[in-house]
DNA sequence: TGTATTAAAGGACAAATGTCCTCGAAATTA
DNA sequence: TAATTTCGAGGACATTTGTCCTTTAATACA
């Protein structure tokens, strides 16, 4: 709970009382590596935080090929957006690729929340926001960098993901095939 | 105003009491094609709904090449969002490929809305929120597909920016190069 | 334990895209 | 109007990336 406390208080001030009164909303979880989180075509009612573990978001393509465009790693949120926002079926499997350990909230839940406390409301709004600046960031990474220079980025930003992921995961998510990657990575390790 | 209305209304219910109290925080602007809403390295302190007109958002890559990050059209909202948000210099330049009318805001204003109207504040969020889904939208684009699949695209549903803007803007918004547009084209009208 | 399955690396060739260039049309300016 | 500049189309070749395939190692399973 500690680390869930931070977290919202690095978007803007909670009190204690705050967080207190408001922290039973938000369930533990446990999900074994390779379970689902969130299933592509039903809709996502809930977002959890991250105690401990690392997820995978992805969707199939139009050659039913798994195309991850996330890692969600400890101390971050994890839902599918969109399909949580809209209340619509998910494009998007979210799967834990290790053992993970969640705080879950429900869509009513967090709508009641928003009721009741505008400071939770003001949350709702910065971590909307957020996520837009991070979606911006990994469209711009897309459309500007090479494949060796996401590969690059990913190994200084995020390089615990790099063991824990298979490198067809790793591959889509660079958005390149798994040849390109092994090119890459044989001529970074020259 | 009317389009405006309808807009803020297409987001979520705004009584005609509401609209009436808060509408006068926007003012007309007038902005000359070629003329800049937002300029990089300064912080972008407006949003603006566009009566009239369309603007291109773009940033200097590190060969100091314009790339064309989203073009702004009529009955949308336009801003340096991420710069608005966290009001930090922009990193992005918006400026208008044609003649065009705003209705603009600025940041404290805005918070002063936030303030006063529980209304307000949704729809800052859900305006978050949808900016966020159009931004994965653009994301997976880029990511999935090819240079044709996003002029295709592009012609089919936002046909006028391909009148409006320069083929060098348009070549960098698909990422890809000028001769690769060309070549598209080229195919295409076979 | 031995067999089957899956995952990663990398060879050979094909396709897509980029770089550099020229040409001509259109727009701008003297 | 004539000269100059800008912009878009496209040729030639280089580079990057993809596709398909084989080999090897690791993992799962009977």
């Amino acid at each position: 709970m500690e680390n869930f406390k931070l977290f919202l208080n690095s978007l803007t001030p909670v009190s204690d009382g705050e967080f207190e009164n408001y922290s039973q909303y938000f369930k533990d979880r446990s999900l074994p590596k390779n379970n689902y989180f969130a299933v592509q075509g039903k809709i996502c009612q809930e977002v959890a935080f991250i105690k401990k573990g690392t997820l995978r978001t992805y969707y199939l393509n139009e050659k039913s090929e798994e195309v991850t465009s996330c890692f969600c790693t400890e101390n971050n949120l994890t839902t599918s957006y969109k399909s949580f926002v809209s209340q619509q079926p998910s494009e998007l499997s979210i799967q834990a690729i290790e053992d993970t350990e969640l705080l879950v909230i429900d869509y009513r839940d967090l709508q009641n929340l928003y009721q009741k406390s505008s400071v939770w409301q003001n949350i709702g709004r910065i971590i909307a926001e957020r996520q837009y600046m991070v979606m911006e960031q990994y469209a711009n990474v897309l459309c500007n960098e090479t494949a060796k220079e996401k590969y690059l980025r990913l190994l200084k930003e995020e390089p615990s993901i790099l063991n824990k992921a298979s490198v067809n995961d790793i591959a889509s998510y660079l958005g390149v095939t798994r040849r390109t990657l092994s090119r890459i990575r044989k001529e970074i390790t020259q």
